[in-house]
DNA sequence: GACAATTTGGATAAGCAATGTCCGCATTGA
DNA sequence: TCAATGCGGACATTGCTTATCCAAATTGTC
């Protein structure tokens, strides 16, 4: 079980999107280019986000994608349940099986529980809350002189070296 | 995103087993049976019962398996990390695109805290206290003489004839 | 009105993990 | 030894995610 990388794709377009509030419309092909991914996926992406009214779309020349609301109202959660669904992650019904213990409802109950406190953390964060950690760390960054950021080479194979970096 | 199927037929096969304590070895053929599962898949969900520890398994003639541990200390969460694995929900790391806000930690860290929050809950659940609730029920349900269901508006004709079948 | 830039939606392929089956081997009690 | 059972590997099937392409619709600009 694993958030689709669709979830991923989006959250950092938005965060490029919310990191440059002076431009208004963002075309395919400028989010595509900066996230290095194909121009068709993510348009496709970019669909499901203006159909949850997460993105604006304007189309016709000089056309292109801006947020849907604030960044204040967009969540976590709301571009989680974009891709991922909003039907339970536990179904019960997987298989014709009699249910023949009766109240596997615990079960079931626990798990929606489960699911209910993942929502509820993912609902508190919003991208402005994103956006601005993202300056605070920066803003540290610069006070330590210390760059979180490799240099941007092409790595093709061999990578993943330094597994054991995250010592945090 | 959803549990997997096999985490549900584990849950129930080991229910299954669970509800009968005075029987020791259950053979795969006898639980697949009730569970109305092939025997061959539903062997492959118990060998990876049997490497969490889930379950024991005895070779050879009378052979079969048996619990592991006590049903206290089987946790719906055990019981789940065996088919979904423990790596982290959200990776971070989908695409090899450069982290450019630098911070999307925040994101990363919500996300992780939303799973920990979820397995904190599937962890307080053990076998134990859903065998419990089943016995609640059944007595309810015994008491009664009807399934908790809520009558539907004056339906007088016989629809879904068998349907209190869950008292086993 | 013509043209170019752009999103939209459908069709469809490629990839991959989950699901499901089969078979030979190993183990064990009778 | 024999039969019953679990073990492990190989493989087929299925469905969802990822990804691409193309024609159509929309809209600003000349």
């Amino acid at each position: 079980m694993r958030y689709s990388q669709s979830t991923e794709l989006a959250i950092d377009s938005l965060l490029y999107m919310a990191a440059r509030p002076e431009a208004s419309d963002f075309s395919v092909e400028q989010v595509a280019a900066a996230q290095e991914v194909s121009a068709s996926y993510l348009a496709k992406v970019f669909q499901q986000l203006v159909k949850a009214g997460v993105l604006r779309s304007h189309r016709g020349s000089k056309g292109g994608y801006a947020l849907g609301r604030p960044l204040s109202l967009i969540t976590l959660r709301d571009i989680a349940v974009v891709f991922e669904g909003s039907s339970p992650l536990y179904e019960c019904d997987g298989y014709a099986r009699t249910c023949s213990l009766g109240p596997k409802c615990l079960v079931k109950a626990t798990f929606d529980e489960a699911e209910r406190k993942m929502h509820e953390v993912l609902a508190k964060v919003s991208l402005q809350d994103v956006v601005a950690q993202a300056g605070q760390e920066a803003a540290w960054t610069a006070a330590h002189g210390c760059a979180p950021l490799p240099p941007p080479v092409a790595v093709t194979q061999a990578d993943s070296v330094g597994q054991g970096g995250a010592t945090s």
